[in-house]
DNA sequence: ATTAATTTATTGTAAAACCAATATATTGTT
DNA sequence: AACAATATATTGGTTTTACAATAAATTAAT
């Protein structure tokens, strides 16, 4: 049943295209798209391997890390779209207004 | 880098909507998508798994088998468009005008 | 200062997806 | 019939992903 799986890196680069957020915003936030919050086990491994790739990076507030696109995570988002539209054309139809549903 | 992983039977089913076509023009207009086309261990295994769940059927016309969606398939797809939708709400406007590029 | 709450992080694991290489089957050509 | 071409199929292996469980770090509350 079609995951999400290999299009999270995608969209962290795309929310925090949109907004700075901690980790655990940016887990509500794309667990919104599945239908429930992403664990830390899933989140922390792959905010860390973008940060690796100098795609992320953060500022400590309090306890919280905000993370935020680099330049260079720009950069790589724009590609990102790019191919997005490429794999999905002809679908464009198909995303419709918000409708989440819980899992 | 991103890949299509994950929504190959997604977009088999999608295309097999659009019209019943034989494993190779499958491999063929889906390698467009991805910008070279998919190998054939790649697109049979992904074809039976949709057999063996009742997804798809097919037709032999000399060599060449026809794939189509089944009921099952039909309903299973309109499953999937909508968590299509739910996934990447607010991407809408990323996918433009067919931007095919080779590999 | 303890304790509780929040946020970040790690580890190990299991599943899946896709490809390369190879094999099989069918049809067309001479 | 022999060979080439086309289409289908399988196998084995690598990589990736995301989760569950657990741990650590930081802040807030009493």
């Amino acid at each position: 049943m079609l995951e999400l799986k290999g299009f999270l890196s995608f969209l962290i680069l795309h929310e925090l295209k949109l907004k700075s957020l901690c980790g655990e915003d940016l887990a509500k936030k794309i667990g919104k798209r599945k239908g429930n919050m992403l664990t830390p086990g899933t989140i922390y491994p792959a905010l860390k391997k973008l940060r690796k790739k100098k795609l992320v990076t953060y500022k400590r507030f309090g306890r919280k890390k905000i993370y935020s696109l680099t330049d260079l995570g720009n950069k790589e988002l724009t590609k990102q779209y790019k191919l997005f539209s490429q794999y999905f054309y002809g679908l464009k139809h198909i995303i419709r207004r918000q409708t989440i549903k819980k899992k």
